[in-house]
DNA sequence: ACTGGCACTCTGTAGAATCGAGTGCCAGTA
DNA sequence: TACTGGCACTCGATTCTACAGAGTGCCAGT
């Protein structure tokens, strides 16, 4: 609790009317922070080391490219830069990233073809759960050529709505629990005996009168009826249920265009196994949560601990209904993207998400959220740009 | 070598756009066999070319390098093998892998670990079919290191066992449909106003009514029972049913490992163009519909119709429940891939996988698969090792 | 405090030389 | 006739050199 408080306060004084204080992270004076967005934004681009020359015409730097030179070692010197060898312009670092978007970036915005997409595809999706999840992932993949996450609500907190025992096979019966957030769980129950359908319906009637109002998580015991094939089958069904909240996922994961990761690295082993940390949606689900948790909407190479992913950038966005948590949008990229689009793209889809989920579900009542801090809700620094350029 | 040929009419029946004219193809003799059993065998473990030297020294071969290379030639002039430059060995071609798997590959054995890995997961498996279809891809490309596909049964000949209406939002109602092979299907039905659980669960008694026991496509309207909100509730579920039924994919599709595709070729692009098959769905369903539809188990280069896949191999096994078509499994990897051993991993999971089903479904009762003719169940030309050797 | 200029370093490319794997062909042999 | 050993040849891969170009660091000059 006090980490996170910290990490993020720490993270706030960094930005411009922050405490000075102490910081070890430093302001960077004017033309540092313009070379360096020069440098970022024309990597960015062009993924090519950037020279000293080309920086020299980058508009807000009005100097030679000697000083320029001067400016760029120093910059390396901090941290900011590298130059792959000798000789070769500079790219920026891990740190240099994550100045640009801390302090430089201006508020991206989507192009107008973008802009559309979005505004179509919210206007007519609708339907299932679920599938708007999937295809939101799709869009937001589409949107930014990025490989993009959705992570739906968790229902760790809903309640059950609805319990019922349906036969399907002699010996199998399926069942099926609604949630109060629109999720269906399911499991096979398998039985000794064949089950007539009315000891199904019995059961049905007791489970539905035990369980409904409660969270998935709690299950008390039922006390017996006295019919042995009744108690049985409630006991059994009782093992599937816990079964069903021990293995389940609490939340939903949908990962979008994985595929555009394979043109984003070089290094086929890099895509190797950074698709391969992809398929593994728990981790994927933990990823984000931990960088929303830290307060950032952006993770940079090893910011996040995950090591495959160390030559990737995250950009996540929350998805709030009422102003609590129902999820994430986020995006996998190379550390050299476009982080003002990724930002700007994830962030409007994250937002529209959300009132499409609260448009569904009906905002506020029975509708019950992960219980839990409130997001920290952080301000995207965003309106910085004159740090950089301006006074002069 | 009658028997050779009668093979090789057989095969035209599988291989429609192959041969140009009459069978230019080819018995071949028995020498040549072995030659191209030695190139794709070493071409397969090393994905160098292959030289008359290396393959005058394998086994069954018993003739110089240089009565190898010109049979090589002659093989590569009818088509079986190409080189990518003079002076390098020889590579087979799409035609050259075809023979290989038709008459040459010996029935493929799974190591010792693999086959251990299957049975335990069959062994352990348990619990609910979406799930077990899951964790079957995944086993499947990790037994193989390929990417896996595996294909649930299509229930669109399932009967409706179950219809509720389910409150959600004060204005958001779910309508949840299970289906006679355990699949449950749900959708939002958005309402006018708010409805009781009264009102919701007379619906649910007439939806019951109307529909269970019938397949999803049937949905007889309702006729007025005067109550105008029930009617009008009645209504919309059945519109949601219909869009239910419109937009859903008929059968579930789940795809393990797709990273391992990553490795198999060399080309960024290449890979990036599989991947994003990948990501289709549909369009993975149909490929493997496609494959078994002609009755093959393994199409090869342009076999099938889908030119992104020009430089994979898909090996495809049926999963049947009692005889009847109850989903597939498939391998994806590149041209040059193990058949022998991918065959016999498709094979062995998919026959499990379908005993699985049967097991948890109840064999032969209530259990409804997909109308159609039974699957052609071709099978596999496998004991023909000898034809390569032996006789010599 | 900046700039122009210069020497230097390093990559990438192009060309030549070399190596070697592998072929095709042919003459010789069982 | 069917195979084999041998030989000349081809062509990719590798190495080396030379060289151009991009970019830097530094310094002297304004």
């Amino acid at each position: 609790m006090a980490r996170a408080g910290e990490r993020t306060a720490s993270r706030k004084v960094s930005h411009p009317g922050g405490a000075a204080g102490e910081d070890t992270a430093p302001a960077l004076d004017a033309r540092k922070a313009a070379i360096l967005e020069a440098v970022v934004t024309e990597y960015i681009g062009t993924a090519q080391p950037v020279g000293s020359h080309h920086v020299a015409q980058a508009p807000g730097v009005d100097v030679s490219s000697a000083t320029v030179r001067s400016e760029m070692a120093a910059l390396e010197h901090e941290g900011y830069l590298v130059q792959p060898h000798t000789s070769a312009g500079r790219i920026p670092t891990d740190k240099g990233y994550r100045f640009f978007v801390d302090h430089l970036a201006t508020p991206g915005v989507l192009g107008p073809a973008q802009r559309h997409m979005v505004q179509r595809f919210f206007d007519q999706v609708h339907g299932e759960l679920e599938e708007t999840l999937e295809r939101t992932s799709r869009l937001l993949s589409e949107v930014t050529s990025y490989a993009a996450v959705v992570v739906g609500p968790s229902h760790d907190a809903a309640t059950v709505r609805s319990v019922q025992l349906v036969g399907i096979g002699p010996r199998t019966a399926l069942v099926v629990v609604v949630l109060s957030d629109g999720a269906v769980e399911k499991r096979f129950v398998e039985l000794d005996e064949e089950a007539s359908s009315e000891l199904l319906a019995a059961a049905s009637a007791r489970l539905q009168a035990h369980l409904v109002g409660r969270p998935l998580g709690e299950r008390p015991p039922f006390e017996p009826t006295g019919e042995r094939a009744l108690d049985d089958l409630l006991a059994r069904t009782r093992v599937a249920l816990a079964e069903l909240e021990r293995r389940g996922e609490p939340e939903q994961v949908f990962v979008g265009g994985p595929s555009r990761l394979a043109s984003a690295f070089d290094a086929v082993e890099t895509v190797r196994s950074v698709l391969a940390i992809l398929e593994q949606q728990l981790v994927v689900v933990s990823l984000l949560r931990d960088v929303l948790d830290r307060g950032l909407s952006v993770a940079i190479g090893t910011e996040h601990g995950y090591e495959p992913l160390a030559s990737c950038a995250v950009v996540v966005a929350p998805v709030s209904v009422d102003g609590r948590d129902a999820g994430a949008v986020g995006l996998l990229g190379p550390t050299r993207m476009d982080y003002p689009r990724a930002l700007a793209a994830a962030h409007v889809v994250g937002e529209r998400l959300g009132e499409r989920i609260g448009d569904v579900l009906g905002l506020g009542s029975g509708w019950h959220l992960r219980a839990g801090e409130g997001l920290p809700r952080r301000r995207r620094p965003a309106r910085t740009g004159e740090n950089a350029r301006g006074d002069e």
